[in-house]
DNA sequence: CAGATTTTTTAGATTAATCTAAAATAATAA
DNA sequence: TTATTATTTTAGATTAATCTAAAAAATCTG
Protein backbone atom coordinates (compact mmCIF):
# COMPACT_ATOMS: atom_id res chain seq x y z
CA UNK A 1 0.00 0.00 0.00
CA UNK A 2 0.84 3.60 -0.24
CA UNK A 3 1.77 6.08 2.65
CA UNK A 4 -0.43 8.87 4.35
CA UNK A 5 1.59 10.71 3.19
CA UNK A 6 1.36 9.50 -0.58
CA UNK A 7 -2.16 9.13 -0.75
CA UNK A 8 -2.67 12.76 -0.15
CA UNK A 9 -0.26 13.16 -2.81
CA UNK A 10 -2.20 11.31 -5.26
CA UNK A 11 -5.85 12.72 -3.98
CA UNK A 12 -4.91 16.59 -4.63
CA UNK A 13 -3.05 15.72 -8.04
CA UNK A 14 -6.54 14.01 -8.37
CA UNK A 15 -8.53 17.09 -7.55
CA UNK A 16 -6.52 19.52 -9.53
CA UNK A 17 -6.51 17.63 -12.47
CA UNK A 18 -10.37 17.11 -12.36
CA UNK A 19 -10.83 20.78 -11.46
CA UNK A 20 -8.50 22.49 -14.14
CA UNK A 21 -6.77 20.95 -16.42
CA UNK A 22 -4.74 17.30 -16.44
CA UNK A 23 -1.60 18.56 -16.55
CA UNK A 24 -0.73 19.48 -12.88
CA UNK A 25 2.15 21.92 -11.45
CA UNK A 26 4.46 21.67 -9.04
CA UNK A 27 3.00 24.75 -7.14
CA UNK A 28 -0.50 23.81 -7.24
CA UNK A 29 -0.16 20.53 -5.42
CA UNK A 30 2.30 22.49 -2.82
CA UNK A 31 -0.21 25.31 -2.31
CA UNK A 32 -3.26 22.36 -1.82
CA UNK A 33 -0.83 19.78 0.30
CA UNK A 34 0.17 23.12 2.31
CA UNK A 35 3.98 22.11 1.86
CA UNK A 36 6.74 23.50 -0.44
CA UNK A 37 7.53 23.19 -4.00
CA UNK A 38 10.82 21.56 -3.12
CA UNK A 39 8.97 19.14 -0.58
CA UNK A 40 6.42 18.39 -4.02
CA UNK A 41 9.58 17.86 -6.44
CA UNK A 42 10.66 15.15 -3.86
CA UNK A 43 7.70 13.24 -3.89
CA UNK A 44 6.93 13.28 -7.29
CA UNK A 45 10.17 11.47 -8.08
CA UNK A 46 8.66 9.35 -5.76
CA UNK A 47 5.74 8.44 -6.97
CA UNK A 48 6.83 8.59 -10.41
CA UNK A 49 9.32 5.73 -9.18
CA UNK A 50 6.54 3.82 -8.43
CA UNK A 51 4.19 4.50 -11.77
CA UNK A 52 1.31 6.51 -10.09
CA UNK A 53 2.15 9.39 -11.94
CA UNK A 54 3.89 10.69 -15.35
CA UNK A 55 6.91 13.34 -14.56
CA UNK A 56 9.11 14.80 -16.27
CA UNK A 57 11.59 17.73 -14.99
CA UNK A 58 9.89 21.24 -15.34
CA UNK A 59 6.60 20.08 -16.72
CA UNK A 60 3.86 18.88 -15.27
CA UNK A 61 2.54 16.04 -13.50
CA UNK A 62 -0.48 13.15 -14.58
CA UNK A 63 -1.92 10.35 -12.97
CA UNK A 64 -1.07 7.19 -14.36
CA UNK A 65 -3.73 4.36 -14.65
CA UNK A 66 -2.30 3.05 -11.54
CA UNK A 67 -2.72 6.67 -9.90
CA UNK A 68 -5.70 7.26 -10.96
CA UNK A 69 -7.11 3.71 -9.33
CA UNK A 70 -5.65 5.01 -6.27
CA UNK A 71 -6.87 7.88 -6.00
CA UNK A 72 -10.18 6.99 -6.77
CA UNK A 73 -10.20 4.69 -4.03
CA UNK A 74 -8.94 6.91 -1.79
CA UNK A 75 -11.98 9.46 -2.86
CA UNK A 76 -14.32 6.75 -2.79
CA UNK A 77 -13.54 6.40 1.06
CA UNK A 78 -13.47 9.80 2.14
CA UNK A 79 -16.91 10.41 0.14
CA UNK A 80 -18.98 7.33 1.95
CA UNK A 81 -16.95 8.13 5.47
CA UNK A 82 -18.62 11.63 4.77
CA UNK A 83 -22.01 9.56 4.11
CA UNK A 84 -21.69 7.84 7.42
CA UNK A 85 -21.52 11.18 9.43
CA UNK A 86 -23.79 12.64 8.39
CA UNK A 87 -26.44 10.02 7.80
CA UNK A 88 -25.95 7.72 10.74
CA UNK A 89 -23.98 9.93 13.31
CA UNK A 90 -26.21 13.35 12.49
CA UNK A 91 -23.54 15.52 11.48
CA UNK A 92 -23.91 18.92 9.42
CA UNK A 93 -23.06 18.80 5.99
CA UNK A 94 -20.06 21.42 7.38
CA UNK A 95 -18.68 19.57 9.79
CA UNK A 96 -17.54 16.15 7.87
CA UNK A 97 -14.71 17.00 5.35
CA UNK A 98 -11.59 17.07 8.38
CA UNK A 99 -12.97 14.07 10.40
CA UNK A 100 -13.25 11.96 6.87
CA UNK A 101 -9.75 13.29 5.63
CA UNK A 102 -8.87 10.90 8.03
CA UNK A 103 -10.90 8.14 7.69
CA UNK A 104 -9.87 8.12 4.27
CA UNK A 105 -6.86 6.59 4.65
CA UNK A 106 -7.82 3.39 6.69
CA UNK A 107 -6.90 0.44 4.53
CA UNK A 108 -9.36 -2.36 4.41
CA UNK A 109 -11.16 -3.00 1.56
CA UNK A 110 -13.76 -5.55 3.32
CA UNK A 111 -14.69 -2.36 5.70
CA UNK A 112 -15.12 -0.17 3.13
CA UNK A 113 -17.76 -2.31 1.15
CA UNK A 114 -19.76 -3.16 3.97
CA UNK A 115 -19.89 0.31 4.78
CA UNK A 116 -21.15 0.91 1.21
CA UNK A 117 -23.62 -1.64 1.38
CA UNK A 118 -24.59 -0.41 5.05
CA UNK A 119 -25.42 3.21 3.72
CA UNK A 120 -27.93 1.54 0.60
CA UNK A 121 -25.20 2.08 -1.91
CA UNK A 122 -25.35 5.22 -2.24
CA UNK A 123 -24.17 7.37 -5.07
CA UNK A 124 -23.41 11.10 -3.63
CA UNK A 125 -22.01 12.56 -0.82
CA UNK A 126 -23.51 15.15 1.15
CA UNK A 127 -22.09 17.46 -0.69
CA UNK A 128 -23.69 16.42 -4.02
CA UNK A 129 -20.05 14.89 -5.16
CA UNK A 130 -20.24 11.30 -6.69
CA UNK A 131 -19.46 8.40 -4.92
CA UNK A 132 -17.06 6.29 -7.47
CA UNK A 133 -18.22 3.07 -7.46
CA UNK A 134 -16.30 -0.37 -6.32
CA UNK A 135 -15.07 -0.71 -10.06
CA UNK A 136 -13.23 2.70 -9.53
CA UNK A 137 -16.20 4.34 -11.68
CA UNK A 138 -16.86 8.16 -11.31
CA UNK A 139 -20.83 8.74 -12.30
CA UNK A 140 -21.15 12.58 -12.19
CA UNK A 141 -24.31 14.13 -13.02
CA UNK A 142 -24.89 16.91 -15.46
CA UNK A 143 -24.53 19.97 -13.34
CA UNK A 144 -25.07 23.68 -14.29
CA UNK A 145 -23.82 26.55 -12.00
CA UNK A 146 -26.82 28.73 -10.82
CA UNK A 147 -24.78 31.42 -12.08
CA UNK A 148 -24.97 30.31 -16.03
CA UNK A 149 -28.46 29.61 -15.79
CA UNK A 150 -31.15 31.91 -17.48
CA UNK A 151 -34.14 34.20 -16.13
CA UNK A 152 -36.97 31.44 -15.97
CA UNK A 153 -35.08 28.79 -15.92
CA UNK A 154 -35.96 25.85 -12.95
CA UNK A 155 -33.74 23.03 -11.47
CA UNK A 156 -32.73 21.42 -8.52
CA UNK A 157 -30.23 22.30 -6.28
CA UNK A 158 -27.65 19.04 -6.11
CA UNK A 159 -23.83 19.94 -5.59
CA UNK A 160 -21.37 22.73 -4.83
CA UNK A 161 -18.38 23.88 -5.92
CA UNK A 162 -17.34 25.48 -2.62
CA UNK A 163 -16.80 23.16 0.67
CA UNK A 164 -15.55 25.47 3.24
CA UNK A 165 -17.83 25.12 6.26
CA UNK A 166 -18.18 29.06 6.16
CA UNK A 167 -19.82 28.43 2.51
CA UNK A 168 -21.78 25.38 3.69
CA UNK A 169 -22.97 27.17 6.65
CA UNK A 170 -24.28 30.17 4.58
CA UNK A 171 -26.52 27.97 2.83
CA UNK A 172 -27.87 26.31 5.15
CA UNK A 173 -28.84 29.72 6.33
CA UNK A 174 -30.41 31.12 3.24
CA UNK A 175 -32.24 27.41 2.93
CA UNK A 176 -30.58 26.32 -0.12
CA UNK A 177 -29.72 22.65 0.63
CA UNK A 178 -29.29 19.60 -1.56
CA UNK A 179 -32.69 18.80 -2.93
CA UNK A 180 -33.94 22.15 -2.84
CA UNK A 181 -35.85 23.44 -6.37
CA UNK A 182 -35.54 26.62 -7.51
CA UNK A 183 -36.63 28.80 -10.12
CA UNK A 184 -34.56 31.86 -11.66
CA UNK A 185 -37.03 34.90 -11.18
CA UNK A 186 -34.10 37.30 -12.12
CA UNK A 187 -30.81 38.51 -12.63
CA UNK A 188 -30.08 42.30 -11.85
CA UNK A 189 -28.07 43.90 -14.58
CA UNK A 190 -26.18 45.91 -12.21
CA UNK A 191 -23.83 43.53 -10.53
CA UNK A 192 -25.16 40.11 -11.89
CA UNK A 193 -27.00 38.95 -8.51
CA UNK A 194 -29.97 36.20 -9.08
CA UNK A 195 -32.85 36.36 -7.44
CA UNK A 196 -34.18 32.86 -6.57
CA UNK A 197 -37.39 31.66 -6.03
CA UNK A 198 -37.81 28.83 -3.72
CA UNK A 199 -41.66 28.19 -2.81
CA UNK A 200 -44.89 30.12 -3.83
CA UNK A 201 -43.55 32.94 -0.79
CA UNK A 202 -40.03 32.39 -0.55
CA UNK A 203 -37.52 34.43 -2.65
CA UNK A 204 -33.44 34.94 -2.00
CA UNK A 205 -31.39 37.08 -3.68
CA UNK A 206 -27.89 35.96 -4.04
CA UNK A 207 -24.78 37.76 -5.11
CA UNK A 208 -22.99 36.19 -8.40
CA UNK A 209 -20.18 34.95 -6.50
CA UNK A 210 -22.66 32.51 -4.29
CA UNK A 211 -24.35 31.33 -7.77
CA UNK A 212 -21.67 30.65 -9.03
CA UNK A 213 -20.70 27.90 -6.27
CA UNK A 214 -23.83 26.26 -6.45
CA UNK A 215 -24.84 23.22 -8.79
CA UNK A 216 -27.68 22.59 -10.32
CA UNK A 217 -29.63 19.79 -12.23
CA UNK A 218 -31.96 21.05 -14.91
CA UNK B 1 -2.21 15.94 20.55
CA UNK B 2 -0.09 12.87 20.34
CA UNK B 3 1.52 11.02 16.93
CA UNK B 4 0.49 7.91 15.75
CA UNK B 5 3.38 5.79 17.45
CA UNK B 6 3.06 7.78 20.74
CA UNK B 7 0.07 6.81 21.24
CA UNK B 8 0.65 2.84 20.44
CA UNK B 9 3.46 2.93 22.74
CA UNK B 10 0.80 4.15 25.96
CA UNK B 11 -1.24 1.55 24.97
CA UNK B 12 1.29 -1.25 25.29
CA UNK B 13 2.28 0.47 28.28
CA UNK B 14 -1.41 0.52 29.75
CA UNK B 15 -2.19 -2.92 28.36
CA UNK B 16 0.88 -4.42 30.10
CA UNK B 17 0.46 -3.07 33.32
CA UNK B 18 -3.09 -4.14 33.62
CA UNK B 19 -2.23 -7.55 32.29
CA UNK B 20 0.52 -8.23 34.77
CA UNK B 21 2.19 -5.58 37.40
CA UNK B 22 1.82 -2.20 37.47
CA UNK B 23 5.81 -1.67 36.61
CA UNK B 24 6.48 -2.42 32.76
CA UNK B 25 9.69 -3.56 31.42
CA UNK B 26 11.59 -1.95 28.27
CA UNK B 27 11.42 -5.35 26.55
CA UNK B 28 7.87 -5.87 27.45
CA UNK B 29 7.04 -3.28 25.60
CA UNK B 30 9.55 -3.94 22.56
CA UNK B 31 7.66 -7.04 22.26
CA UNK B 32 4.44 -5.82 21.89
CA UNK B 33 5.11 -3.07 19.91
CA UNK B 34 7.36 -4.89 17.32
CA UNK B 35 9.90 -2.95 17.66
CA UNK B 36 13.40 -3.36 19.30
CA UNK B 37 14.91 -2.65 23.17
CA UNK B 38 17.01 0.13 21.97
CA UNK B 39 13.69 2.14 20.04
CA UNK B 40 11.81 1.66 22.87
CA UNK B 41 14.07 3.43 25.40
CA UNK B 42 14.42 6.69 23.01
CA UNK B 43 10.51 6.90 23.15
CA UNK B 44 10.36 6.08 27.06
CA UNK B 45 12.63 9.40 27.46
CA UNK B 46 9.97 11.15 24.45
CA UNK B 47 6.91 10.42 26.85
CA UNK B 48 9.08 10.93 29.95
CA UNK B 49 9.36 14.15 28.56
CA UNK B 50 5.70 14.66 27.62
CA UNK B 51 4.66 13.38 31.45
CA UNK B 52 3.20 10.66 29.83
CA UNK B 53 5.01 8.04 31.99
CA UNK B 54 7.12 7.27 34.91
CA UNK B 55 10.54 6.67 33.77
CA UNK B 56 13.73 6.18 35.62
CA UNK B 57 16.54 4.57 33.85
CA UNK B 58 16.86 0.62 33.91
CA UNK B 59 13.28 0.60 36.10
CA UNK B 60 10.27 -0.17 34.56
CA UNK B 61 7.88 2.64 33.54
CA UNK B 62 4.43 3.48 34.80
CA UNK B 63 2.05 5.73 33.42
CA UNK B 64 1.26 9.16 35.00
CA UNK B 65 -2.41 10.45 35.51
CA UNK B 66 -2.05 11.91 31.82
CA UNK B 67 -0.68 9.19 30.05
CA UNK B 68 -3.03 6.89 31.25
CA UNK B 69 -6.14 9.52 30.36
CA UNK B 70 -4.75 9.03 27.46
CA UNK B 71 -3.85 5.69 26.81
CA UNK B 72 -7.98 5.04 28.33
CA UNK B 73 -9.20 6.83 25.73
CA UNK B 74 -7.43 5.36 22.99
CA UNK B 75 -8.78 1.79 24.27
CA UNK B 76 -12.28 3.35 24.43
CA UNK B 77 -12.19 4.30 20.97
CA UNK B 78 -10.81 0.60 20.01
CA UNK B 79 -13.34 -0.80 21.63
CA UNK B 80 -15.85 1.69 20.55
CA UNK B 81 -15.17 0.99 16.59
CA UNK B 82 -15.16 -2.87 17.21
CA UNK B 83 -18.72 -3.26 18.68
CA UNK B 84 -19.55 -0.73 15.17
CA UNK B 85 -17.77 -3.14 13.12
CA UNK B 86 -19.22 -6.53 14.50
CA UNK B 87 -22.73 -4.39 15.31
CA UNK B 88 -23.36 -2.55 12.28
CA UNK B 89 -21.20 -4.17 9.36
CA UNK B 90 -21.85 -7.57 10.47
CA UNK B 91 -18.15 -8.41 11.03
CA UNK B 92 -17.40 -11.28 12.86
CA UNK B 93 -15.73 -11.31 16.73
CA UNK B 94 -12.44 -12.00 14.94
CA UNK B 95 -11.89 -9.77 12.43
CA UNK B 96 -12.41 -6.34 13.70
CA UNK B 97 -8.95 -6.30 15.63
CA UNK B 98 -6.45 -4.79 13.07
CA UNK B 99 -9.19 -2.53 11.68
CA UNK B 100 -10.65 -1.07 14.78
CA UNK B 101 -6.10 -1.24 15.48
CA UNK B 102 -6.29 1.77 12.68
CA UNK B 103 -9.45 3.66 13.53
CA UNK B 104 -8.98 3.89 17.32
CA UNK B 105 -6.01 6.76 15.81
CA UNK B 106 -8.41 8.86 14.36
CA UNK B 107 -8.70 12.04 16.60
CA UNK B 108 -12.25 13.53 16.82
CA UNK B 109 -14.12 13.73 20.14
CA UNK B 110 -17.48 14.64 19.05
CA UNK B 111 -17.32 11.79 16.94
CA UNK B 112 -16.40 9.32 19.41
CA UNK B 113 -18.94 10.82 21.89
CA UNK B 114 -21.41 10.44 18.49
CA UNK B 115 -20.42 6.69 17.59
CA UNK B 116 -21.30 6.04 21.27
CA UNK B 117 -24.43 6.91 21.32
CA UNK B 118 -25.21 5.67 17.54
CA UNK B 119 -24.12 2.22 19.37
CA UNK B 120 -26.69 2.58 22.41
CA UNK B 121 -23.15 3.40 24.42
CA UNK B 122 -22.11 -0.13 24.70
CA UNK B 123 -20.09 -1.21 28.11
CA UNK B 124 -18.74 -3.86 26.67
CA UNK B 125 -16.81 -4.58 23.30
CA UNK B 126 -17.15 -8.06 21.29
CA UNK B 127 -15.03 -9.54 23.02
CA UNK B 128 -16.02 -8.77 26.53
CA UNK B 129 -13.21 -6.39 27.32
CA UNK B 130 -15.27 -3.02 29.42
CA UNK B 131 -15.33 0.10 27.85
CA UNK B 132 -14.30 3.39 29.29
CA UNK B 133 -16.90 5.89 29.31
CA UNK B 134 -16.71 9.67 27.91
CA UNK B 135 -14.78 10.17 31.68
CA UNK B 136 -12.03 7.31 31.71
CA UNK B 137 -13.77 5.68 34.09
CA UNK B 138 -13.56 1.82 33.12
CA UNK B 139 -16.19 -0.56 34.63
CA UNK B 140 -14.77 -4.05 34.98
CA UNK B 141 -16.97 -6.95 35.67
CA UNK B 142 -15.64 -9.48 38.14
CA UNK B 143 -15.06 -12.70 35.90
CA UNK B 144 -13.26 -15.88 36.65
CA UNK B 145 -11.27 -18.13 34.23
CA UNK B 146 -13.11 -21.44 32.81
CA UNK B 147 -10.24 -22.98 34.51
CA UNK B 148 -10.25 -21.85 38.35
CA UNK B 149 -14.01 -23.27 38.45
CA UNK B 150 -15.10 -26.24 40.25
CA UNK B 151 -17.15 -29.24 39.43
CA UNK B 152 -20.78 -28.43 39.40
CA UNK B 153 -20.81 -24.47 39.13
CA UNK B 154 -21.82 -22.49 36.48
CA UNK B 155 -21.44 -19.21 34.73
CA UNK B 156 -22.31 -17.27 31.35
CA UNK B 157 -19.42 -16.78 29.32
CA UNK B 158 -18.51 -13.15 28.55
CA UNK B 159 -14.97 -12.52 27.80
CA UNK B 160 -11.75 -13.77 26.96
CA UNK B 161 -8.18 -13.36 28.10
CA UNK B 162 -6.59 -14.59 24.39
CA UNK B 163 -7.66 -12.22 21.62
CA UNK B 164 -6.07 -14.34 18.56
CA UNK B 165 -8.28 -15.07 15.58
CA UNK B 166 -7.41 -18.46 15.72
CA UNK B 167 -8.60 -18.75 19.46
CA UNK B 168 -12.13 -17.00 18.72
CA UNK B 169 -12.43 -19.19 15.39
CA UNK B 170 -12.17 -21.91 17.62
CA UNK B 171 -14.32 -20.98 20.46
CA UNK B 172 -17.10 -20.17 17.54
CA UNK B 173 -17.02 -23.65 16.32
CA UNK B 174 -17.28 -24.99 19.88
CA UNK B 175 -20.28 -22.32 20.07
CA UNK B 176 -18.66 -20.81 23.05
CA UNK B 177 -19.05 -17.51 22.28
CA UNK B 178 -20.20 -14.77 24.87
CA UNK B 179 -23.55 -14.90 26.52
CA UNK B 180 -23.09 -18.82 26.34
CA UNK B 181 -24.72 -20.39 29.58
CA UNK B 182 -22.11 -23.10 31.01
CA UNK B 183 -22.44 -25.74 33.39
CA UNK B 184 -18.92 -27.45 34.91
CA UNK B 185 -19.62 -31.06 34.67
CA UNK B 186 -16.55 -32.70 35.19
CA UNK B 187 -12.95 -31.91 35.63
CA UNK B 188 -10.93 -34.63 34.31
CA UNK B 189 -8.03 -35.62 36.71
CA UNK B 190 -5.28 -36.51 33.97
CA UNK B 191 -4.59 -33.43 32.49
CA UNK B 192 -7.32 -31.25 34.04
CA UNK B 193 -9.40 -30.89 30.83
CA UNK B 194 -12.95 -29.65 31.55
CA UNK B 195 -15.98 -30.80 30.55
CA UNK B 196 -19.02 -28.30 29.93
CA UNK B 197 -22.63 -29.14 29.71
CA UNK B 198 -24.17 -26.34 27.27
CA UNK B 199 -27.94 -27.29 26.87
CA UNK B 200 -29.92 -30.26 27.79
CA UNK B 201 -28.13 -32.40 25.04
CA UNK B 202 -24.89 -30.41 24.46
CA UNK B 203 -21.86 -31.03 26.29
CA UNK B 204 -17.77 -29.69 25.12
CA UNK B 205 -14.51 -31.12 26.56
CA UNK B 206 -12.32 -28.21 26.48
CA UNK B 207 -8.59 -28.72 27.18
CA UNK B 208 -7.34 -26.86 30.30
CA UNK B 209 -5.44 -24.29 28.57
CA UNK B 210 -8.49 -23.50 26.68
CA UNK B 211 -10.30 -22.98 29.98
CA UNK B 212 -7.93 -20.99 31.03
CA UNK B 213 -8.47 -18.07 28.50
CA UNK B 214 -12.51 -18.12 28.42
CA UNK B 215 -13.95 -15.46 31.08
CA UNK B 216 -16.89 -16.18 32.87
CA UNK B 217 -19.51 -14.90 35.30
CA UNK B 218 -20.77 -16.70 37.63
C1' DC C 1 29.77 -12.82 46.29
C1' DA C 2 31.94 -13.02 41.90
C1' DG C 3 31.41 -14.41 37.27
C1' DA C 4 27.96 -15.16 33.73
C1' DT C 5 23.77 -13.81 31.73
C1' DT C 6 20.11 -10.79 30.75
C1' DT C 7 18.26 -6.33 30.27
C1' DT C 8 18.65 -1.72 29.18
C1' DT C 9 20.89 2.16 27.43
C1' DT C 10 24.05 4.76 24.42
C1' DA C 11 26.28 5.76 20.09
C1' DG C 12 25.93 6.21 15.51
C1' DA C 13 23.28 5.25 11.08
C1' DT C 14 19.13 5.04 8.17
C1' DT C 15 14.59 6.31 6.10
C1' DA C 16 10.56 9.24 5.07
C1' DA C 17 8.99 13.66 4.90
C1' DT C 18 9.87 18.01 5.39
C1' DC C 19 12.33 22.65 5.15
C1' DT C 20 15.43 26.92 3.39
C1' DA C 21 18.49 28.84 0.22
C1' DA C 22 20.52 28.74 -4.06
C1' DA C 23 20.74 27.21 -8.84
C1' DA C 24 18.49 25.92 -13.08
C1' DT C 25 14.89 26.24 -16.27
C1' DA C 26 10.78 28.14 -18.34
C1' DA C 27 7.64 31.91 -19.26
C1' DT C 28 6.80 36.81 -19.99
C1' DA C 29 7.38 41.29 -21.45
C1' DA C 30 9.87 45.27 -23.15
C1' DT D 1 15.46 38.41 -28.51
C1' DT D 2 17.19 39.60 -24.41
C1' DA D 3 16.25 40.76 -19.71
C1' DT D 4 13.25 40.08 -15.98
C1' DT D 5 10.20 37.32 -13.38
C1' DA D 6 8.18 33.12 -11.97
C1' DT D 7 8.50 28.30 -11.41
C1' DT D 8 10.86 24.24 -10.46
C1' DT D 9 14.67 21.65 -9.04
C1' DT D 10 18.91 20.63 -6.42
C1' DA D 11 21.78 20.76 -2.36
C1' DG D 12 22.13 20.32 2.20
C1' DA D 13 19.77 20.22 6.90
C1' DT D 14 16.26 18.78 10.22
C1' DT D 15 12.90 15.79 12.73
C1' DA D 16 10.57 11.50 14.11
C1' DA D 17 11.02 6.82 14.37
C1' DT D 18 13.53 3.20 13.65
C1' DC D 19 17.71 0.01 13.50
C1' DT D 20 22.48 -2.57 14.83
C1' DA D 21 26.38 -3.02 17.64
C1' DA D 22 28.62 -2.04 21.70
C1' DA D 23 28.67 -0.44 26.48
C1' DA D 24 26.60 -0.18 31.00
C1' DA D 25 23.74 -1.73 34.63
C1' DA D 26 21.04 -5.11 36.91
C1' DT D 27 20.01 -9.85 37.91
C1' DC D 28 20.88 -14.57 38.39
C1' DT D 29 23.53 -18.64 39.73
C1' DG D 30 26.87 -21.72 41.38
Amino acid sequence: MHSFTEENYLKAIYHLSTINSLEVSTNQIAEMTNTKAASVTDMLKKLSDKKLINYIRYQGVTLTDLGKIAAVHIVRKHRLWEVFLVEKLGFKWDEVHDIAEELEHINSESLINRLDDFLGNPTSDPHGDPIPDRMGAVHQKKMVRISDMNQGQCGMISGVSEHSSVFLKLLEKLGLTLGTQIFIREIIEFDGSIILQINELNEKTISRDIGKNILVIL
